[in-house]
DNA sequence: CTCCAACCTGGAGTGCGCTCCAGGTCAAGG
DNA sequence: CCTTGACCTGGAGCGCACTCCAGGTTGGAG
């Protein structure tokens, strides 16, 4: 029942004051309290949502994805299998997100390797 | 010596037409033959920049910094230092984001968990 | 020589995910 | 009360990295 001011939300979460208001417009957030006087008031949950928010966006998934995970959410409990099933799917493109990065890291080491054996008798360089 | 067709340079470096035509516009790629009519000739060299530019991008490099790094590199030798800690400035970026990436995953992974328990007896789904 | 697919240019347009702004309202401390 | 900093709304603007377009040119197959 604690309940977080815009500012105090924006801290929590990461995300700016802007961007939560920009949630909310687009609908990802959905139902968010506000006082009588219009101001938000942010609960645990919406915390918690915007945990996941951060997570799934740190790992890539776009905006309208995330919006069409919510409104799953929202629909109630009959939508568990395709809200899991989402989430299977992100998880291996994340998989496969991971393997490029370390490859390519890897490529990059070995660039800077290239330079670091440099200072020295000179070899020829490629100069890429 | 051998030289690559517009097409089959694109073909050969995941990039598109308009990708390559976009990077020598902004001066990433430069100094890229011509046939007397003005049509572009890539050679093995423009190739292997252009695997290097995969490279960054794949790691989040912005076009700007690549910008830089090219820039630098047809400057010659006496930048060999500059381009170097550059690189190395980014790599350290690249490690940071890996770890992100991993957290976040295992954060995912841990949310699909959650709904691979959930048939059977139902327990309290807080549906976020 | 003719054809047409591939290519050229400059510049406008796109999609994403915010971010900023103007002009007004709210609410807690003094 | 009064002040003032946090907050509100709708909508415009931005930065990035392309992507697309119109209108014209090139060059290799047949």
């Amino acid at each position: 029942m604690t309940g977080y001011a815009p500012a105090e939300a924006a801290r929590r979460s990461g995300f700016s004051l802007d961007t939560l208001r920009y949630y909310e417009k687009i609908g990802l957030l959905a139902d968010v309290n506000r006082t009588a006087g219009g101001q938000r008031v942010f609960t645990d949950d919406d915390l918690s949502w915007l945990v996941l928010f951060r997570c799934l966006r740190d790992t890539g998934m776009p905006i309208a994805q995330m919006c069409r995970y919510a409104a799953l959410a929202r629909e109630g409990e009959h939508t568990v299998d395709e809200r899991r099933e989402l989430l299977q799917r992100h998880a291996a493109q994340v998989e496969e997100q991971m393997r490029l990065l370390q490859r390519q890291y890897d490529h990059l080491r070995e660039k800077i390797r290239f330079y670091e054996r440099l200072p020295g008798p000179t070899p020829p360089d490629d100069d890429r």
